[in-house]
DNA sequence: TCAATCTTGACTAAATCGGTCGGAATAACT
DNA sequence: AGTTATTCCGACCGATTTAGTCAAGATTGA
């Protein structure tokens, strides 16, 4: 799970396509111009969206996107999957370097940041486009 | 928050570090070896660590880090804090280049990465380092 | 004194990030 | 048929960050 700013344009283009209406077919030149994001880089994120099937698009003139189902099942953690694409990385495995031999002192930590990673996922899967449409968050408390 | 692997590199430094005893005074050799971390990259670490007021260091021979207090005063947030200087950036400042022009079309993910920072560093917040020596994790289910 | 150790800061190679560019395919409108 | 509007795709790019090293100095114990 990576949180990067691409995570978040895509879940704010995704949000903007959402609240143009239930089933509205949106060209990326409209997103764009209204959450201020370059054309080409939309073109990049909605298509990793497509590809992992949150958006089906509408090729030709005249085309666009929409979601591929309802704002209320495409929970957040699809979206920044979908585009940050975490090669399953979690920490504590021989691709990622770090040194966990799992001897006889065990890696202390291999376990906690699975679990660490499960939260945040937990919190992001909770909450679906519908709910950032309506501005309504899981009890935040004064952020910032 | 960022979480990297320097971050978690200092979390298995540091609980090593408390894992030796209360008052126990390490050397970085002695920490390097048994967690495979370069002593370079640690005096790195530590170097933060110290600066953050969660290590102190004896200097000359014999000297090393020993904890600035008890093993359950030190919580992860700290120790990441510490070592991945999160300059204040969630998202959605000019600084990020996150186009939140709050106009009209107020920004609709603004609070939310407000919240889910708040809910990564909360849950950091609640696991000291003593738990991770004990191997004492909140509620972890199946991580993977 | 001398060796062990911390301290500091500059340095770097590689990866990643955010983003662009050029062009091809597709479909609607005229 | 041709033009135009759009998606689609992959290469590319500069800047930043990451993880980690190196060199040199400061401090202390023996």
């Amino acid at each position: 799970m990576k949180l990067t700013a691409k995570g978040r344009y895509a879940v704010m283009a995704v949000a903007d396509l959402a609240a143009q209406g239930p089933n509205a077919c949106e060209s990326l030149t409209s997103i764009a111009s209204r959450q201020h994001i370059s054309i080409t880089f939309l073109e990049q994120l909605f298509g990793k969206l497509r590809r992992a099937g949150l958006v089906e698009s509408v090729r030709g003139a005249q085309g666009g996107y929409r979601l591929s189902g309802a704002a209320t099942s495409i929970s957040l953690d699809k979206i920044i999957h979908a585009v940050d694409a975490s090669p399953k990385a979690h920490g504590c495995s021989p691709e990622t370097k770090i040194a966990c031999t799992g001897k006889t002192d065990r890696c202390l930590t291999h376990d906690l940041w699975g679990a660490l990673e499960n939260h945040i996922e937990g919190f992001l899967a909770s909450i679906t486009v519908q709910d950032v449409v309506d501005g309504r968050l899981p009890m935040m408390e004064a952020a910032e």
